[in-house]
DNA sequence: TGTACATCAGTGAACGCGCGTTCACTGATGTAC
DNA sequence: TGTACATCAGTGAACGCGCGTTCACTGATGTAC
């Protein structure tokens, strides 16, 4: 076990260059993202990255999945932390999704973009998105079956919600919202507003 | 005045290499745009671009442009269409912004992307899709002021609803709502929801 | 009406550049005896 | 404990490619006289 970090050996360079690319995205986009310059940035040759990985699009996709992985861990720990049935729970999830996609803006995009990644890439990558979807249905499911939701089908009416907050990620990350706005505020809103609309006798 | 289109001059070569652009566009996203496979497609050259567009980027830009007079004026025209003061005409604003964007997917991207144009090229584009915005947040002040909607700030109320149709027109493009949802049934499920998530005695 | 000429749209060859990827290699590590 | 060797991570030079853009040019058009 070689725990010492030695300048031939770098020790973990697949998650070093993982954590690299990701940096580099939100800083510059998924276009300045080139394996000569993650090499560089590390200290490293440009071809050290395809001993830890097939190709370029195979690091993209593995920094999709690390983000879907972050994502789902953070929306379950919400749901845990929050207990009651009522509608918090579902403003909770809602805003903590939008933190997530402003915090780590650029894996964002990388996820749910099909802009960099192209379709032969999506596999593995729809299964998880497609799963993470189908625990926030789940979420809506019990909202209806406790009588606070109305009772339409559920995965409808779970894309609404999604819409919502993605599209309010979406707008802030693009830069539509400008920076002067209160965030945090619109975010309230934005779940509230869309709670209120997805409430029985909200007519 | 030539009215006839000889073999060396095209007769109208800008529009032209607008509309194939946002063809290209459309079929293989913005990175398929080059300016060889641009001026090949159109039997034409590959520096014959230039003498219409400083550059690349700025094709790109009159696209993006275009885009939102189309936009503009599809909004101006359904504003027109329905006189009524309820929230119906609100709807129909909404379900005709999503129709656009799921009829030009691949212009409306680059409209509200900032993917393929980075912020130097904003500056003109950035001022016609603010003004484009509160056309929109008035619509929804006159709303408050004839005592449909929660009286809130309009600004924060116009970035929710249009953080709902951006989302899911979004996600449509993106291709994370698959083909075989009813995809109509989810534009008006998306627009009466949140629309009645704003209104009076909504909660 | 006919000719000379200015204007401008399009040509085609060439440029330099940065990219992803490859390949034979070298150095460090861990293990078998 | 010491040595030989298999394994594997990283090197660095080179590859071919497609890109945006340039440049001197040529051909067509419209106009002045």
């Amino acid at each position: 076990m070689a725990n010492q970090i030695s300048a031939y050996h770098h020790g973990d360079l697949r998650a070093a260059l993982l954590a690299e690319a990701t940096a580099m995205i939100t800083e510059g986009g998924v276009a300045s993202v080139t394996m000569r310059a993650l090499g560089q940035r590390l200290g490293v040759s440009r071809a050290a990255a395809y001993r830890h990985f097939a190709g370029k699009t195979a690091l993209l996709v593995a920094v999709a999945a690390n983000g879907f992985d972050r994502l789902s861990d953070r929306l379950q720990a919400t749901g845990a932390d929050c207990k009651q049935s009522s509608g918090e729970r579902l403003r909770h999830l809602g805003e903590e999704y939008v933190l997530f996609a402003l915090e780590n803006p650029a894996q964002y995009r990388l996820m749910y973009g099909k802009e960099a990644l192209a379709r032969n890439d999506l596999p593995e990558l729809g299964k998880t998105a497609k799963a993470l979807f189908d625990q926030f249905a789940d979420v809506i499911r019990s909202h209806q079956q406790s009588g606070i939701l109305k009772r339409q089908d559920p995965h409808a009416l779970a894309y609404v919600a999604w819409s919502a907050v993605h599209g309010l990620a979406s707008l802030v990350i693009e830069g539509q919202i400008q920076g002067t706005d209160d965030i945090d505020g619109l975010i309230r809103l934005t779940t509230k507003t869309v709670l209120d609309g997805m409430r029985v006798r909200s007519r």
